[in-house]
DNA sequence: CGAATAGTTGATGTATCTCAAGCAGGGTGG
DNA sequence: CCACCCTGCTTGAGATACATCAACTATTCG
């Protein structure tokens, strides 16, 4: 099952928003001057400080940018599913980590052709845009949200067409559920939430226990009640 | 006094990231398709959900945005200086309140001649890179770091030139300090933080009574001891 | 099958929040 | 010019959500 079948190829949240990619940038992106990675699960892409001269699309597969402190504190950034571009950046570094979820497929091409060409700017200045948004979003999450709204918040992410502004709720008498295939594990969840480890899993069994949701397999979770976990985003 | 020499007009944190505006976007911004809009302190530039037609340039002043929760709390997602550009989305509104935080000016322009011009979008997608790249050291602020940390951090982003990678410490023999002005509440500290106000108010007391910092004023706060707030941070 | 790794659960601690009262600076009107 | 008020800030006491520490259990993989 490809990657974007599970998190939703619209890009989960705001799925209008992100944009199909460009004639121009799809062309570039499959030229020969592109080049293909293939990557393991937990493989690091490149490291913060790096000499950041390349710049990558996700073509399959699930990524996380992460940043540390000195004293080993992470913190996950951003959680990128296909299409989603990363490495792009202002400095002559990266500002974050780079590694992957999921056995991942990646395109990278020449940052200078990027800057070069006004036509990937464009597709690039897109993508840009709903990346800031969702990282406004998951501000407010770190900045304002208990633990319980954290975690409904995060499993939302991944229910295609639902929590979004004009969400239409359930079909008309159809059983609201949906499955969601995480990747990540307890510890890499605690790290992109802000919370940890064992808070992360006292909340799943919390809401395993009260019904709303089913643990499948570790990282497979069957939400029994989309609208119920919508309501404790803290979002709705 | 401007702002910018408060501030810093190299922005702050990151000064050479925050691209120098380029004679294409200076040019527009000057033409007389830009208008010019002056705005006093706390006054609402848009509100989340407006329609985003129109994208805006900070010229002087200090502005926030901020998102709210139904319930009422509010995050400030960013703080802006002069130069930066907010109002820029992907989708057709704006995601999030902007609101001054002292008297300011503001250059706006039609949204379409922005999208429509390939040189003005190379000066946007400069702008956003380094936007992107201060909110991901705001995630980590969030996600990972205690109130002292949060706070001493916060001061540092207004000591121009320090803190930063590639800091150069206090010049020799010189007295290390410098003064601070908010220009904000401690509420949209808080809100920015992701603290109470009282955390906030409780932390800057005690940086006080250890001698690193010296209210001069209530908005006012002179640093003592630069290096000592950096080590503070969590970041060194 | 058994070790290694990831996740869960419990008991306890603590940083931060909440609620409540007191204080200070700036502006207004007498 | 000073008293008064209003708003924003500070301080204290107590509550709590989440973290920490530690033991236990479920998975995965050789």
């Amino acid at each position: 099952m490809a990657y974007s079948d599970r998190i939703g190829a619209s890009g989960g949240k705001i799925p209008d928003l992100r944009p199909g990619p460009s004639q121009v940038w799809q062309d570039y992106v499959r030229s020969p001057r592109a080049k293909t990675l293939r990557f393991g699960e937990h493989d690091v892409v490149f490291y913060e400080g790096d000499a950041a001269d390349r710049v990558y699309e996700l073509i399959e597969g699930a990524i996380m940018l992460y940043k540390l402190l000195p004293d080993g504190r992470r913190q996950v950034v951003e959680i990128l599913g296909p299409q989603s571009l990363f490495g792009v950046v202002a400095g002559k570094i990266y500002d974050c980590n780079a590694e992957t979820l999921t056995p991942a497929v990646v395109r990278s091409i020449d940052r200078r052709d990027a800057e070069g060409s006004a036509d990937l700017q464009g597709h690039i200045s897109r993508c840009l845009l709903s990346q800031i948004e969702t990282l406004h979003e998951h501000t407010v999450l770190l900045g304002r949200k208990s633990a319980f709204e954290r975690v409904a918040s995060f499993l939302m992410r991944f229910v295609p067409n639902r929590g979004v502004a004009d969400c239409l709720g359930p079909r008309e008498g159809a059983k609201d559920d949906a499955v969601v295939l995480l990747t990540m594990t307890r510890q890499e969840i605690a790290d992109y939430l802000g919370l940890t480890i064992e808070t992360v899993s006292r909340v799943i069994s919390d809401l395993k226990r009260r019904g709303v949701i089913a643990i499948e397999k570790q990282d497979r979770i069957r939400i029994n009640n989309v609208c119920a976990i919508c309501h404790l985003t803290g979002a709705h």
